[in-house]
DNA sequence: TTGCATCTACGAATTTATTCGTATATAATC
DNA sequence: GATTATATACGAATAAATTCGTAGATGCAA
């Protein structure tokens, strides 16, 4: 899996969230959160296309770009760099961290005790 | 919080490790995953210096350098850095992923499900 | 005390990431 | 059909991160 750098990474989740857009669509989006300029953004994705990151149609003038990676898998990715770069590896305080930290949902939290049961009966 | 590079975070982590440690001690633990010249290092630590990251001990000729920033105060911007980025911000999916992929002790297990009890609650 | 090892300081090259200006093509509008 | 808006391509400036060579100081051993 390619690591996207952190500029890339707005980008593919700007594609996941809105699925496939012009570049125009996609700078729109970043400009709502921090000023940048049209070319710097087509560049961008442009260099992405090039190195396998996102897909683009160019059978229209303006070219179509979507994401190539999916969201599961990259998190799954970036979730494992961080546990092994922060938390020597160990998935539950990295669980725990998160949880303690931020928001989670009466639903999420089901589903990890509902995990959790699982992970213990299979240790047995 | 300064956010340390992606090189600065290993050192951080030898740090954490082996506390106060010299530029040799530390480049020899970077050399054991990747060949890393001795200056690069003591470059690099003089940088996390003055930057905060770490703080030395002049006293000697060898300098000694420990982490200024404790691990989990890192960790705990960093996940919720992470979270934010590709989790949108939700605690239960990144819990979610971690558990499912990684390993977790038996006592991590339990801790995450006293957790949950607190939040849940703490919810009512 | 001479010379070899090891240390810090620091300038600077290299690499990687980000940003943008300009050229040029195409489409839309008047 | 001329003008204006909008597109892509691409070179290149800038910024940030990484790497290392060299100089000079200090300690240590013969």
């Amino acid at each position: 899996m390619i690591k996207p750098t952190e500029t890339e990474l707005e980008i593919l989740n700007i594609l996941w969230q809105e699925g496939p857009s012009s570049v125009r669509i996609v700078n729109e989006k970043m400009n709502e959160q921090k000023e940048v300029g049209y070319t710097t953004t087509l560049k961008l994705m442009q260099l992405m296309a090039q190195k396998g990151l996102v897909k683009r149609d160019e059978s229209k003038r303006t070219h179509i770009y979507n994401a190539a990676v999916k969201a599961k898998d990259l998190q799954q990715t970036m979730v494992s760099k961080l546990m092994n770069a922060v938390f020597s590896g160990s998935a539950g305080q990295l669980a725990l961290s998160a949880l303690g930290n931020g928001k989670a949902s009466k639903q999420e939290l089901d589903e990890i005790k509902a995990l959790i049961e699982q992970l213990e009966n299979d240790a047995k």
